[in-house]
RNA sequence: GGUCCGGUAGCUCAGUUGGAUAGAGCAUCAGCCUUCUAAGCUGAGGGUCAUGCGUUCGAGUCGCAUCCGGAUCACCA
């Protein structure tokens, strides 16, 4: 890549001029700014102290050896105080277009055996997906394919959280007040049916807790003693113990969530390589505490129960069994973790989860190393920040919560009604349309999750919808589109370079940011970081606009001009084609 | 209280291991469709980068302190 190139050539020119080795440390580079002459800039003052120079005299010594050193590459070079801006030669960008003429892999990194894994979505079976889960699914299959784009190996992992006293509250719900309904009777998508029965549970829950206030007890004892409470505890010990009626009660009720989640899922793009249920793993880890136990890591207290005391690394004391030798959270977590490298030979495990929980993984990440499990340096946290309304937290046992399903719906919706005012697809057949809209609707729903930082809270005014210009999806999709109706009625010929010289700045410009995106691919991996390949996407887009409105394709100055500009219209579509597959979002040819 | 994260234009957000005059979009205003798709392009206005001190050739970026917002510190998951 043309950096790399300039960072050797800068090493090396020092080593020749002053005997001097230097590390990429040392010094910059960065694109030239639009208002000065070149096109990246090494940046000398890092440079200066060392060799006793001046930046001035150090810039032209070292720009005059750069040049004459490697003639093909640069063409010029100009020094603006500590600044060395230099020029690429037009040759170089157009030979990018040469040896790209497939481009349907450009940029992407080759095989590198690296085996990660990437678990996210994990949603519970006790209430639909809301906006916050979307941006976890987003998340987490972005990531997925950018970490395929650099060179790894990816599995897809979700752990369903189907167990435990919040299922049993929906089920104990549905068994007092259901009647008997079923999604199929009442014509409810089953996981919006048992979300229905959640948010009833925790309705007649409040007022028994209220009832029980009001006769004097004190409302920390009255949500414990509220008979409710009570009759789900003993639910969920009776599912422990495998009662017949519970089992058959929880496995008809999670097979309706299960179908429901199904039709979310294929409709958001979400999949996954391989299911972990928490009803089969909430029992992993009892023999790492046995383990720990044995050598050390972790203490038994008089009571009975097992702690490991993090203290010295600035944490707390933290419990792995319980008093009755029931393992907790982090148990299953840590026997989760084994089990998912033993089963994939992963040399990297990310988790995709919420920052509520950032003090949970860095537990479980230290008690892994401390347990010196081998895998346990490679567990990364992707933690996003919580989607909030305007008026504050989503509560799904409220059901104050934007739903996945609405929400999509809706922007398909908006998405249509656009599509329809504009009306340049009127030959599409309805199957076509309702493809488009999907394409849309998703993409800009997709990509206004996925553009901010994922580590920065959110917050989503469900009363101004997404937009559907500037800095969004349907815009990058819509440059697309224009570019592949120039290319359906012109053809491009292979069969010789494009003419090289007297590149236009918005020509060269666009071959300078579609250079950059195998480093974007790797950076955006490398940082677990969507939101970078999302901005970087947008501004080639930009760029191209820009393009397309000041020169024409079809009707270039020549014949090499048009056969040039082709080629970059060609590679930006790809890459813009290639980048939106990894945010998980399609572009239409058409729209 | 301890730990962690955040605070940049009216709003939503960028800002690479410190680099040139802090950038986009939305909204507002003014222009641009007889020429490849106007979901587009061009221009204008809009800033005490929360506050103060420090580090140095140079700080939105690093350090310390303070203010504001959030998360977390369960024998819950």
């Amino acid at each position: 890549m043309i950096v790399d190139q300039i960072r050797e050539s800068v090493l090396s020119g020092l080593k020749e001029l002053y005997d001097q080795s230097f590390q990429e440390k040392d010094f910059q580079i960065n694109q030239t700014r639009p208002e000065f002459e070149g096109d990246y800039t090494v940046v000398l003052f890092g440079l200066v102290k060392s060799l006793k120079k001046s930046p001035d005299a150090l810039g032209h010594e070292l720009g005059a050896k750069m040049v004459s050193n490697n003639p093909t590459l640069f063409t010029a070079y100009n020094l603006i105080k500590g600044f060395l801006n230099l020029t690429v030669s037009d040759t170089y960008w157009v030979d990018l277009l040469a040896s790209n003429t497939d481009a349907s892999c450009y940029g992407k990194g080759a095989p590198n055996g690296q085996r990660i894994m990437v678990e996210y979505s994990s949603p519970n079976t006790n209430k639909p997906l809301h906006l916050g889960h979307l941006r976890n699914n987003f998340l987490g299959w972005s990531i997925s394919e950018i970490l395929k784009g650099s060179g790894a190996d990816v599995f897809k992992t979700c752990i369903v959280n189907d167990r435990g006293i919040h299922i049993c509250k929906s089920m104990l719900a549905w068994d007092n007040w259901g009647n008997g309904a079923t999604p199929d009777s009442t014509g409810i998508k089953g996981d919006h049916f048992v979300g229905d029965y959640y948010v009833r549970f925790n309705e007649e829950y409040k007022k028994e807790v209220k009832e029980l206030v009001d006769r004097g007890m004190k409302e920390v004892e009255a949500e414990k003693e509220a008979p409710l409470m009570k009759a789900t505890q003993e639910m969920l010990l009776k599912w422990e113990q495998g009662d017949p009626h519970i089992v058959g009660l929880w496995k008809m009720m999670n097979s309706w969530v299960y179908s429901g989640f199904d039709i979310t899922y294929k409709k958001i793009g979400s999949d996954f390589d391989k299911t972990y249920y928490e009803s089969n793993s909430y029992l992993l880890g009892k023999e790492d505490v046995e383990q720990g136990l044995k050598n050390g890591v972790f203490h038994q207290k008089s009571d009975g129960s097992v702690w490991i005391d993090l203290t010295d690394d600035g944490l707390d004391e933290k419990l792995v069994r319980r008093k009755d030798g029931t393992s907790v959270y982090i148990t299953q977590d840590i026997g989760l973790a084994r089990l998912k490298y033993t089963e994939f030979k992963i040399d990297q495990s990310i988790y995709v989860i919420g920052d509520e929980q950032n003090y949970h993984m860095k537990v479980l990440k230290l008690i892994c190393q401390k347990l010196g499990m081998p895998f346990a340096n490679d567990i990364h946290h992707l933690s996003y920040g919580m989607v909030e309304l305007p008026t504050g937290k989503m509560k799904s046992r409220e059901g104050t919560v934007v739903d996945a399903d609405d929400l999509v719906d809706e922007m398909i919706r908006i998405a249509r009604q656009h599509t329809m005012e504009l009306g340049k697809v009127n030959d599409f057949t309805e199957a076509e349309l309702d493809a488009l809209c999907d394409t849309i609707g998703l993409g800009a729903l997709k990509f206004y999750l996925l553009r901010v930082d994922p580590k920065k809270r959110m917050i989503f005014n469900p009363e101004e919808s997404i937009d559907f210009h500037g800095f969004t999806g349907p815009f990058i999709q819509y440059t697309h589109a224009r570019i592949r109706s120039i290319l359906r009625k012109e053809s491009i010929d292979f069969s010789h370079k494009p003419a090289g010289e007297g590149l236009l700045k918005l020509e060269k410009q666009l071959l300078i940011e579609l250079e950059q995106f195998g480093n974007i691919i790797l950076q955006s991996a490398n940082e677990l970081d969507p939101s970078q390949m999302a901005i970087y996407i947008y501004t080639l887009a930009k760029t191209y606009n820009t393009f397309y409105a000041e020169h024409s394709v079809s009707r270039a100055e020549s014949e090499e001009k048009k056969e040039l500009r082709l080629r970059i219209s060609l590679l930006t579509a790809e890459v813009i084609r290639s980048g939106m597959a990894m945010l998980g979002i399609k572009v239409p040819d058409r729209m």
